[in-house]
DNA sequence: CGATTCACG
DNA sequence: ACGTACGTGAATCGG
């Protein structure tokens, strides 16, 4: 039998906001009302066997402001922030669980649902309302039952009221219960009802005369009394009120409960949201309640040489086809084709059908312009020889362009985000298993390969659309996908370390670490792990006594603000200053480095192409990024790093690529004619906002004017530049105005550019590239602020990020096209390392100088610093 | 596994 | 009043 359960959204939202205490995601975002609404749909959904499911909200127009909306809805005025940013957001949860939502301008939810509740039972449904409001107890029959969460000692108690229960516990049925409304009024609703009459007035007025109406009839043979006076007063007013209080039973709604069906609540979609929203719970769900319907196929394994060429020849007949290798210590051992889609193909390389036949025969298809769908390109290149003009697609990457925020790729992310349907995880799948020729047959590990390429055949379609729709796909096209190439090229080559000087630094570290141990623990008075922070303040705050910094979160502070700052307070500071900075060097860049040296001698670090936000690479494994050069000892470290025998490091960067970003986007005549000039920008901006002539711009005011620069790039707050300088925020905004009337158009940017991402929901660089700003629609101060941040900076981060990616393909088609042995190893955000062939040098740093100068056309030119060395140290 | 710290651009 | 600079990754501690 079909049950119907219709539930009133605002109401029980607005109770489940009450009932929790505040909850706020990582990012700020508020959630509690959302959570509770969740676990008490849920288990009304449970207890009731439900099988279809309506949510009725009130329609609010989008732009009403708080004024209005309290004209609009009398007392409801006070719906705090808080609650309403998760309006919005319950609707796109509910979107995900494939629930109905229904709201119609002009009725309101009530009304839907008693509507609602009449059609369903006339078509033969079970239907039961949900509502955190007690004015739904009209539209109760002794068939339609009405669910009343109440909160009881932190517990959630779910009263059910049939017609006869709403008798035994009001004294009047569901019909006279609106009159009793009428008389009692309701100030949560605005409705005024008759002065001096309450709930056990009114009760007993019922209980007397039946009805309103039997009031009214009788009203002259009743006693005299004030409450009589009111009621003969107030007689159009009761009326009135009655009438505001009926739930209306025949709205006009063209709504097809049948399509309220419930199905597939626990899928990808709501999966993602919940994790973003950080429902731990509820995430448990998504296991016992698997009536997700799993999007199913079959993999035949082909073994003969027959059902082999069959396969390649419909290949050759398709437009495209997905495409993934089986690899398994570090070779190949089979490959998976999709050319429908129910099916896939496994092809283990055995007997007649090599490796290498495959590899060929793939790529003669690609050749012939067939397009072979990817999950992920750059990890097949080391099997598969393709180059930047064939025919490929790469759908982690397509789906990183389309939403840069996701956490990750997968095949179960872009199946469930594009093509509507839910697989299971390469974690759930593969887990621990380690791939080899034997395992490589278990169903699970068939299917994950399966879906490597099943999936990347159905969505290129639809991910192409999209990144057109949203003007990416030169983007994507251009950039991005020949990007590919010169990332892998980097990890390929990788960089040369010499090792046996690397261990002698950290040798050297490690004394000098010892040492220090020694003196912090006489100092301290007793031996205690100096790594812990926890420990480590304690001994500074308690047992030394020293004034701490104040700045705390789950204890004490012990950054090096905090102890820079206390520096001069005891000699146990430096020492552990000094110590902070050994064991980093030692830990991070000696002891992690090392695993990663290769047989071959040098490090191949991973360039990751689908992390960042902004469009910048990513680097891991070790992170080759993030090598120190600050400070004098830290860059010691570059020394290890040595181009190999006959060659020479080019090392060229961009010279405030970020600034001149920055330039061309505001338009700004003071900053781009600064930059055409050829002046020292930090100078200029010191000379203006301090208000000296350029002559006189001291080493402090350069530093300062510096610190102003960076923060206009980041998103200036007063606060955090005051923080950076270590001066008062008034000081700090103080720079910050006499900056924006310098700059006056550089304001202007910013502050157009954070309107129109406020009401477009994101922004773009020069390339199209898009960045979401979600924070933007926060009610939250500190996230919305955050999202402002994002707006300002992330066009300028990412337009930088795209210029070096245009400059990277570039410089590596040039070095292929004049056939140089010289190679592009490292690239680290407005930076370019090549190892270069020691006779081919003069020819790359030209090349490499102009291919970066010439990436991008914008309106100040892009000038590019270039050194060379036979250490990264030197290089510098 | 989150928080803290610190390395880079 | 709110309490922060933008973007990363690795090591470490301690629950």
């Amino acid at each position: 039998m079909n049950k119907l359960l219709l539930v009133d959204g605002n109401s029980i939202l607005n109770r489940a906001f009450y009932g929790l205490p505040d909850l706020t995601t990582k990012d700020g975002r508020h959630t509690n009302a959302v959570l509770g609404f969740l676990n008490i749909i849920l288990r009304v959904i449970e207890e009731e066997k439900a099988t279809h499911l309506c949510v009725a909200f009130d329609v609010k127009h989008p732009t009403f402001r708080h004024e209005m909306y309290s004209e609009y809805k009398g007392n409801r005025k006070g719906m705090p922030d808080e609650l309403r940013e998760q309006v919005p957001l319950i609707k796109q949860v509910l979107n995900s669980m494939n629930i109905t939502i229904i709201e119609r301008p002009g009725y309101e939810a009530d009304d839907i649902l008693g509507t609602l509740s009449r059609i369903g039972e006339g078509q033969g449904y079970v239907v039961t309302l949900l509502s955190g409001d007690r004015d739904l107890l009209q539209l109760a029959t002794d068939k339609i039952k009405v669910k009343l969460p109440k909160t009881k000692a932190g517990k959630t108690i779910i009263e059910e009221y049939f017609a006869s229960n709403v008798e035994e516990t009001y004294g009047v049925d569901p019909i006279t219960f609106i009159d009793m409304k009428g008389l009692m009024g309701d100030t949560s609703d605005n409705i005024p009802g008759v002065p001096k009459i309450g709930e056990k007035t009114a009760a007993k007025l019922l209980a007397d005369y039946g009805s309103l109406d039997g009031i009214y009839q009788n009203i002259d043979s009743m006693k005299a009394s004030k409450m009589k006076d009111n009621l003969v007063e107030f007689k159009d007013l009761a009326y009135l009120s009655r009438t505001l209080a009926t739930i209306k039973l025949d709205c006009e709604l063209d709504v097809d409960i049948n399509k309220a069906q419930l199905n597939n609540m626990f899928n990808q979609d709501s999966f993602d949201l919940f994790a973003e929203l950080e429902f731990k719970s509820l995430l448990k769900r998504f296991e016992d309640d698997m009536l997700v319907k799993e999007f199913d196929f079959t993999t035949e394994v082909i073994e003969d040489f027959d059902s082999y060429q069959q396969l390649i020849t419909r290949i050759n007949k398709n437009k495209h086809f997905g495409f993934s290798l089986a690899e398994a210590d570090g070779e190949a051992i089979g490959a998976t084709i999709c050319i429908d889609d129910d099916k896939t193909y496994y092809i283990p390389f055995i007997n007649f059908i090599t490796k290498e036949m495959v590899v060929s025969d793939t790529i003669k298809a690609i050749r012939s312009n067939v397009v072979c769908c990817f999950m992920d390109i750059k990890s097949h290149l080391k099997f598969l020889p393709l180059k930047e003009e064939d025919s490929v697609f790469d759908c982690s990457i397509a789906a990183y362009l389309l939403n840069p925020l996701k956490s990750s790729y997968g095949y179960e992310n872009i199946a469930g985000d594009y093509l509507g349907i839910t697989v299971n995880s390469a974690k759930d799948l593969v887990g621990k298993t380690d791939i080899n020729m034997f395992t490589v047959n278990e169903p699970n590990i068939l299917k994950h390969f399966g879906l490597m390429t099943i999936i990347p055949y159905m969505a290129m379609e639809k991910l192409i659309d999209e990144l057109k729709s949203k003007n990416m796909y030169q983007l994507y096209k251009n950039i991005e996908l020949p990007c590919v190439y010169s990332l892998y090229d980097m990890e390929k080559y990788g960089i040369k370390v010499n090792k046996d000087e690397l261990i002698a630094f950290g040798k050297k570290l490690e004394d000098g670490i010892n040492k220090l141990v020694s003196q912090i623990y006489d100092m301290a008075g007793k031996e205690f792990n100096i790594n812990s922070t926890k420990q480590l303040g304690e001994v500074l705050f308690e047992d030394l006594g020293l004034k701490s910094g104040k700045k705390t979160k789950t204890g004490y502070s012990t950054s090096v603000e905090v102890l820079e700052k206390l520096s001069n307070q005891h000699p146990i500071i430096p020492l552990i200053l000094e110590y902070r900075t050994l064991t980093k060097l030692n830990s991070t860049y000696v002891v992690g480095m090392l695993p990663y040296i290769r047989e071959d001698g040098r490090i191949h670090g991973k360039f990751n192409h689908t992390v960042t936000a902004t469009g910048r690479i990513s680097s891991t494994d070790p992170n080759l990024q993030n090598i120190p050069t600050r400070t004098q000892l830290g860059r010691e470290i570059r020394k290890v790093f040595v181009p190999e025998e006959g060659y020479v490091f080019l090392d060229a960067d961009y010279s405030q690529i970020e600034l001149r970003v920055l330039a061309h986007f505001s338009d700004d005549e003071t900053l781009i004619n600064a930059y055409n000039k050829d002046s020292d920008i930090h100078s200029i901006t010191a000379s203006e906002v301090f208000d000296v002539p350029m002559d006189q711009v001291d080493s402090l005011m350069r530093r300062r004017a510096k610190a102003v620069n960076f923060g206009i790039v980041y998103g200036i707050s007063s606060f955090g530049l005051g923080q950076d300088l270590d001066i008062s925020r008034k000081e700090a905004e103080g720079y910050i105005t006499k900056y924006f009337e310098t700059y006056k158009g550089v304001k202007t940017y910013l502050d157009n550019t954070v309107t129109a991402a406020k009401e477009k929901g994101y922004v773009e660089t020069i390339f199209n590239r898009r960045r979401p700003v979600p924070e933007l629609s926060s009610s939250n101060f500190m996230t919305r602020s955050f999202g402002e941040r994002v707006a300002m900076n992330s066009p300028i981060q990412g337009t930088a990020a795209d210029i070096i990616k245009i400059a990277m393909i570039n410089v590596n088609k040039k070095l292929k096209a004049l056939d140089l042995k010289s190679r592009l190893i490292l690239q680290v955000h407005d930076e370019l390392i090549i190892e270069t062939a020691i006779d081919e040098k003069e020819q790359v740093k030209e090349l490499l100088v102009q291919e970066m100068m010439e990436a991008a056309k914008l309106k100040v030119k892009l000038v590019v610093d270039v050194n060379e060395g036979s250490s990264w140290y030197d290089a510098k």
